[in-house]
DNA sequence: CACCAGGCAAGTA
DNA sequence: TACTTGCATGGT
């Protein structure tokens, strides 16, 4: 019943080719952009990573030994800065008092420890961890985001009560273990919502996807 | 001008 | 348990 995913993924893959993520130079950034991103345009949180660069603070040390309202005005262009700024100290807290500021160790924990880690530290829900255990720490983890939502839903995949569990478990369960593969399905879904699927369009008429309707 | 964007936690009933 | 609300900037 469900391979259609796999197909879906060979005609996203087609029509836009690979999408080269996550835009992150290392596990730190893409940990720091994967809080950043939360509910805002990627746009905004390039801005605010690139602010952090450009005072070179983007290090482990350089972050924790930070104050938190500092922060929270480098990390300004992404929006709700106070409460990020907050998110981003939890997690530097984890990883200073659990793994003495060594990321490589935190990141070779088993996967299931490393995701309740994440989740533990308040301010990472379930798609910020799983963002940072597919992008950062390279695991085979599917990320659920709104326009994977969006996107099934349109298309009469899922149901409006279907949760974030429910379907990553499509995924899981349609697609081979493979992180690689995970990674690029999930930079090609926001892409279709980016260029396709925005909330504002009703219905996708130069849709990519238009053939699954039928 | 209104609405939207790679969410999450806390408050209410 | 199941809604609702706060958080905030920058683009369309």
């Amino acid at each position: 019943m469900n391979n259609r995913l796999l197909e879906i993924y060979h005609a996203l893959y087609r029509h836009f080719g690979p999408q080269h993520w996550w835009p992150g130079d290392s596990p730190l950034e893409v940990m720091v952009g994967a809080v950043l991103t939360q509910n805002t345009n990627w746009q905004n949180v390039s801005r605010a990573i690139a602010n952090l660069k450009a005072a070179g603070l983007l290090s482990l040390t350089a972050l924790t030994a930070l104050p938190v309202e500092v922060l929270a005005a480098r990390i300004r262009p992404a929006g709700y800065y106070n409460l990020k700024a907050g998110r981003l100290k939890n997690l530097l807290a984890l990883l200073n008092e659990k793994y003495q500021g060594q990321l490589a160790d935190f990141l070779e924990e088993e996967t299931a420890v490393l995701r309740a880690l994440l989740l533990s530290s308040k301010g990472i829900g379930p798609e910020t961890a799983d963002s940072i255990l597919l992008y950062a720490a390279r695991r085979p983890v599917f990320v659920v985001d709104a326009y994977t939502h969006r996107f099934l839903l349109r298309h009469g995949l899922i149901s409006e009560e279907d949760d974030y569990h429910e379907i990553q478990d499509l995924f899981v369960g349609a697609l081979p273990e493979d992180a690689a593969l995970f990674n690029e399905y999930h930079a090609l879904i926001v892409r279709l919502g980016k260029d396709f699927c925005k909330k504002r369009q009703p219905l996708c008429a130069s849709c990519p996807l238009e053939w699954l309707s039928r």
